[in-house]
DNA sequence: GCCTTATTTGGAAACTTGTCCAAATATAAA
DNA sequence: TTTATATTTGGACAAGTTTCCAAATAAGGC
């Protein structure tokens, strides 16, 4: 008998998760304060680990790990020159998510 | 003498990280891809608690409690209408914040 | 090869999160 | 008022996060 094109019951959990996890992984990069200060900065030209690491006033190695949480989810990318690394965005479109947010916000105090 | 209106230094951590921590718990509340699908059944029309138990496959005390996380954010609003209570998008606005993402996502096995 | 500079990795502590179960609250109906 | 239905709250526990410090790696210059 050949195997069927039915996945088992166990398979279906919930409706279409798979669908939500890749954009909970970036909302999630972005879910930290600090991280979004790394990116706004980053957007503003490449930096490297000792730069942000003067600006947020962080450990140097703490400020490597949130570079690595947002190159993992394709926030960031990285490009090595010499002894440093510099980081920036990969793709500049994801600035757009933080316009959505200035609109959400807007008329916060409302009532609606 | 009159005080200044210069902070002490110990007031200046970082940059501006109140700026940020707004923007951050709204990323927060939407980084859990169940709340993502709470989310997006929500946008199609207002649902209680109990509608959203059986979508999710999860304790109704859970989906009460992601439900909570998205309000207090100001993602959902609720209303009771006799003894259930409906939840819907605040601002379908937030919305918007999916589109960006699909922009980001697309062409992502670039090399770019 | 050895030293210096730039960055990452490993480990530990304190804190937060996601989940369930059981109990509490709130509304409506009998 | 008692009962039934709908939702939230409290407690517990495993898993994950944020942060630091100390040690490891990588590249370039002597």
């Amino acid at each position: 008998m050949e195997a069927t094109c039915k996945m088992p019951d166990s398979e279906i959990p919930t409706p279409e998760i798979q669908d939500f996890e890749g954009a909970a992984a970036v909302f999630k990069a972005l879910s930290n304060a600090n991280r979004l200060i790394i990116v706004n900065a980053v957007a503003a030209g490449e930096r490297c680990v000792a730069d942000l690491t003067d600006l947020l006033d962080l450990d140097m190695s703490t400020v490597s790990s949130h570079l690595t949480i947002l190159r993992n989810v394709g926030i960031l990318k990285s490009e090595r020159r010499g002894t440093q690394i510099f980081y920036s965005l990969r793709k500049p479109c994801l600035l757009n998510l933080f316009c959505c947010l200035d609109d959400f916000h807007e008329g916060a105090t409302d009532r609606n």
